[in-house]
DNA sequence: TTATAAACAGAATAAAAGGTCCGATTCAAA
DNA sequence: TTTGAATCGGACCTTTTATTCTGTTTATAA
């Protein structure tokens, strides 16, 4: 095994990275955004719908309906996605499941781990979306063109 | 959710851990070891097991029989525990989950987080239990202490 | 040589994650 | 005002991972 986020962390970054690399404010349904990431739809819908209740993007519903994101891409960083899913105990927990884990009782690898783990969330903390809009849209058209 | 490594990998890497910090070449039994570590022993007879499979631990069967290194602690790498359990593909896998993700068609944060993962490799492949002795014997007095 | 204590192998069960389906509700266009 | 297309909420099924159990084999010591 071994994974770092979950599918469904893995997907809401997804599609909120394809969001971003739209016309601001223009609706995707579910059924658009499966086609492009190349996913299940009914899976992909219960994403965003979790991505909505978290105020990250919003829906409209009924027809003509679909999903945009709630704010602008410069105000929206990765690492509220990664929190919105799966939460942020990987940056908290041992790595080594050690109880108790902490500066005054460290586990073996407490403070080389710890320097990793506050890079990694360093990193998510300051990507904005807008950050990388246009790897994204490079990214994006790479999977098009695969399919 | 949020995972690095799985539940066996982990308990692996803290049994091999144990029996680094202990007298070369000296016998626990399962039972010692779940006792120590607070952990089911049935589940960490199964992790034992597929230690001893991939050449990390040794094992002597029937009467006064228990699991110890199969080499010197500074021989054993904490890389080879996680390859043996989780394998590696954690560190080729795309973070995001893009497929194809690649240097010609990377994902946006394909460049930073590829350092963050190298340097986490490097990390688990420099550190030998040997390295890490004291700080694992220190870490499991204070878990006999919480119990 | 017999009893016992251990690892070993594999099956069985439980829990979690991944993924699907369906009915209800909402909205807009015909 | 009716129809259709969409989200929403929740139940459901499947797969994977976690955990436990049961029986067999092996080795030691009495």
């Amino acid at each position: 095994m071994t994974v770092i986020f979950s599918k469904k962390c893995e997907l809401g970054l997804q599609a909120v990275l394809f969001l971003s690399a739209q016309e601001e404010g223009k609706l995707f349904n579910a059924s658009e955004i499966a086609k492009e990431l190349q996913v299940p739809k009914e899976f992909i819908a219960k994403v965003l719908q979790s991505l909505t209740d978290s105020g990250i993007v919003s829906s409209k519903k009924g027809k003509n309906g679909g999903f945009a994101l709630a704010k602008a891409p410069d105000e929206i960083y990765l690492i509220q996605i990664v929190k919105a899913i799966d939460g942020l105990e990987m940056f908290n927990n041992c790595v080594l499941g050690f109880k108790g884990c902490s500066v005054a009782e460290p586990c073996p690898v407490h403070n080389k781990w710890g320097k990793l783990r506050e890079d990694a969330l360093k990193m998510l903390s300051e990507e904005s979306l807008a950050d990388i809009k246009d790897k994204t849209i490079k990214k994006l058209a790479s999977i098009i063109g695969q399919s």
